[in-house]
DNA sequence: CTGTTAGCGCTTTCAG
DNA sequence: CTGAAAGCGCTAACAG
């Protein structure tokens, strides 16, 4: 036995032989074991033992016109929000069958196209991608593919295919409005300088009924630059009672930062974050957030894929999966 | 235009008609333009652009035997540990071509095989998997399949292929040593039950010379369960001056506790992490950790797929990319 | 219930 | 430099 392959893996028609039946009964008693006798498939996956035989899914997937691979797409995996939306589907699909390809698009449009045209190419029989596809060129040619297609984290009443999300505007209303609740005058807000943190200031400001001082940070976002943005937005007012920030992780390091300076949080400063990540419930003080539940986008999406593959109309193309603020103490 | 894909995706034989040469010769100019006429090259790519064509590269894998896809098998996607390796490891293969199959095992060693089953099914060019895998039937498996395998995130003198990683004993020896340098006596340990946490522990308490009061929590680690280990860890010895902790978010909750509780960091209690997770430069106090340069591991774990599959020789298939003992505020 | 035939879309021979 | 033929490993369609 060798470093090298010591034979050529056994194939469907090695199998067939092993067994004494032929190549397409073999096939059957695989993949579609009801038409077959119960003598045969035994025969048949004796011979899948003793060969060691394992499918190839991509001459499968060639014919049949089922690759059992989904495309999942997000701007980078360290953005921790979109976490357990990728391990739920992922989680999701294997339960199915579907294995999930994964694709990086940095945030930038043209890595998003290149991306997209290696996940067509490789014939998925759906794509998940977290936010709205931005280029009309894009949207043209995924809608084209006839692949069925997921957004997610977003909401948009003409989705290439189907959506699972929530409104980044009314997030950013919710909060204004509980911003204005609380009586907060002096309010700045520390953001991410993505798509749906703008949408979420957007909503915010509209609310609150004017522009407010803000700190954009680049995307992805981190505690580190939560830090900075506090020494922007304090030297922008150093009056300022209450921060917005697109993220726990800005939010934490916004509030490490106001607690190195001595203030007191949320006495002197009010923070609150969006994602609720999971370290939030227990820093010191826990950090108030908007929760949104990534692991059931991604259920859902793969769902609707599953569905879709299936042949199953879907009823519902557009999912609002909601948010809710969580009040802890950093407000 | 219908919500059915209009007409069906472009072939090869669509675009060589629409050019007017034969099959081979578009396949020629797409895949191999050194041997084709640059008049020719030009006639093709127009009618890849007129068609919108999209190579499939399943059809295209199933001849040529290269898939262009890599498997990436981790315990889960949150344990963020792996998410710079992934992340640099779909950035590099990307740039190659390859896209990541993602899998994982949710530290099942039966979910492992069936993961491992569904890639190989999928003819991957090459495996990337964080650990060593344990089962013999699956190193058997994996080995006769003749697929390039990267393991990492450990080290091993009888790798299944390749590994990319470093020595968990010798972190814990590492810890152990640095920790006697201190002078601390009374240590504890908070750790992930997980074979790699486990390894470390036992070099830990090699160095130390006795067996030192453990929390064990399950994989994956989180902040909470580290505030929660610290209260077992004090029931047990309510004097311990030193704790170990096997990831930053374990210490991170270990500290966030200690501090609730009234405890100084590092005066009444040192604690320890690993990792190097973003957010320890930046919390108070800052975390004292191991750094791991993981997007290293999964660009060397890239390259030396990529290497393989161009036939090139691997002349270092273990590779050690070391770590480093990162003091901060909290010992 | 089982088998034969054809062909998915492409690339690798082997010939010009 | 270009082409024709063959077939990767499997499954859909149609027969028995």
């Amino acid at each position: 036995m060798n470093d090298v392959s010591p034979f050529k893996a056994a194939t469907l028609h090695d199998v067939a032989k092993a067994a004494g039946v032929s190549l397409i009964t073999a096939s059957r008693a695989l993949g579609n074991p009801g038409v077959v006798s119960a003598k045969t498939i035994e025969k048949v996956q004796a011979a899948v033992e003793s060969t060691g035989y394992i499918p190839n899914l991509l001459a499968g997937g060639l014919k049949s016109k089922r690759s059992l691979m989904v495309g999942g797409i997000v701007p980078a995996l360290s953005v921790s929000q979109f976490l357990p939306t990728v391990q739920a589907l992922t989680t999701e699909l294997a339960a199915a069958g579907y294995q999930l390809i994964l694709g990086q698009t940095a945030y930038d449009a043209e890595r998003e196209e290149s991306v997209l045209n290696a996940m067509i190419g490789r014939q998925p029989d759906g794509i998940v991608i977290t936010g709205l596809v931005q280029s009309q060129r894009a949207r043209d040619r995924l809608r084209r593919s006839g692949i069925p297609v997921v957004e997610t984290w977003d909401l948009s009443d003409r989705p290439i295919d189907m959506v699972v999300g929530f409104s980044h505007l009314k997030v950013g209303g919710a909060l204004g409005g509980y911003f204005l609740g609380k009586g907060w005058k002096r309010i700045g807000i520390a953001s991410g300088d993505d798509h749906r943190a703008r949408m979420r200031r957007d909503g915010f400001q509209t609310t609150i009924g004017r522009e407010l001082p803000t700190a954009f940070v680049p995307a992805p976002s981190s505690l580190e630059l939560g830090r900075r943005a506090l020494g922007q937005l304090l030297e922008t007012d150093p009056e300022l009672a209450a921060i917005c920030c697109s993220s726990d992780q800005l939010a934490h390091g916004v509030i490490v930062e106001a607690l190195a300076r001595g203030l007191r949080v949320p006495q002197d400063l009010a923070i609150c974050g969006f994602g609720n990540a999971d370290f939030g419930a227990h820093t010191v003080p826990s950090i108030s957030t908007v929760h949104v539940d990534g692991a059931e986008i991604g259920r859902l999406a793969a769902q609707l894929i599953v569905a879709r593959c299936r042949g199953e109309a879907v009823a519902q193309p557009v999912i609002d999966v909601g948010f809710r603020i969580v009040e802890r103490q950093s407000t």
